[in-house]
DNA sequence: GTGGTCTAGACCACA
DNA sequence: GTGGTCTAGACCACA
């Protein structure tokens, strides 16, 4: 496990994203351990304080829950997950199609762009 | 004029964004005068420095200028304000892209959720 | 038996508490034999250690009695175990008068309310 | 302002229950300025660290608002407020209602026991 | 071992 | 000045 940071964002903001994918696509599972706080750390090479923090706001999303003693679990919840990948996603589309309305482009430019944008990608 | 602010993102930035927008749809003008910093400042109910960095990093995208003693006026020349739409339709897309893609999303969900997304916007 | 843990206590005070709450109420009585350290940590899936931890707070409350080789059996002597009832009584009733207070209720208001949130329940 | 803090519990907590009490009771007025870390932190001779960390709290409750770079003050608005007492006020009551019930206490002694207490309390 | 809290102190972006 | 993030490291309760 290796995440790329970016200078722009926090670091604990960019592990919890790194989280959330990992569980959307489901690379975690329900049900599974997560590495504690001091083996994620020494991983990453980060302070403990921060793999705490990523993790703490983890839980207060419901993603992940804490077994005392025991080590964190991803919620077993599907539902949850379920739903975050839909806030995700539904948060993602509407900043981007605002974004572009407010550049001044119409609704069939909009799509144009995505669907050629993509093919663009896709073919490299 | 009013602008929400939203607390995740420097107001500069957001002021910026905002006056981006009036250029690039026309709304502001190239050789439009903008308003002063103490102005917009009274206006917007925010701090003097604030929006006087605004207006410095919309210089320094060669945006706006400024002309001694008459204030600031928006760019004539109308190939920059072209190139900042590109740029910023460009930036826009690629975030949604990568962040769809991130979620797990296929090439052609990505196309279709945008095209059902607007349609269903363009209905209300 | 089953007991529905909260993250916001340690398990071994909320077994204290349920086993405390079934030698009040009498389910378990003077004498009874209460169940191994073993038996317990299987049946509520906990770790052992807990269990002992629980019933070594028990033993020091005097509510709990090891017989060598033969097992825990609660206390004989009624009266700690009415002590007990009182002293738990006693303390549940001051923080819940200190916790209203400290939202700015009146005394009658405080009887008010638990005099209409009851009756509220017996009804259901 | 001073707090006697107590070893039971997390004194990030005991600041949050002490301003929540000043809002609820009004001795903190909706729009008030609550003071900057920094002057918190030196008042109650804690570390700024651990007053950040009951800002960020009460920030997620909604109780509190940052203006960047100018401080943080009470929401303005008075119903979270509002929700936030009841909401409070049903916590303690449930939980204390259970506790007594727990204890094989009777709806009508439990009314009693409380109405007892705080006229005793009254008196002193 | 595992998480939770806290101190001490630094550095940065923002207003 | 004000908040936000992070490091380094300690100590504790719990399992």
């Amino acid at each position: 496990m290796t995440i790329e940071f970016d200078n722009n964002q926090p670091i604990y903001l960019q592990i919890m994203n790194y989280l959330k994918g990992e569980i959307i696509t489901g690379k975690l599972k329900p049900g599974d351990k997560i590495p504690s706080v001091r083996e994620l750390a020494a991983e990453l090479q980060i302070n403990p304080n921060t793999v705490q923090r990523t993790f703490q706001e983890l839980e207060r999303e419901e993603i992940v829950e804490t077994r005392r003693g025991m080590g964190r679990y991803v919620t077993g919840k599907e539902e949850t997950i379920m739903n975050i990948k839909k806030e995700m996603a539904r948060d993602i589309l509407d900043r981007f199609i605002r974004g572009m309305q407010e550049l001044g482009f119409q609704s069939e430019e909009i799509v144009t762009a995505v669907a050629e944008n993509i093919a663009a990608k896709d073919r490299k």
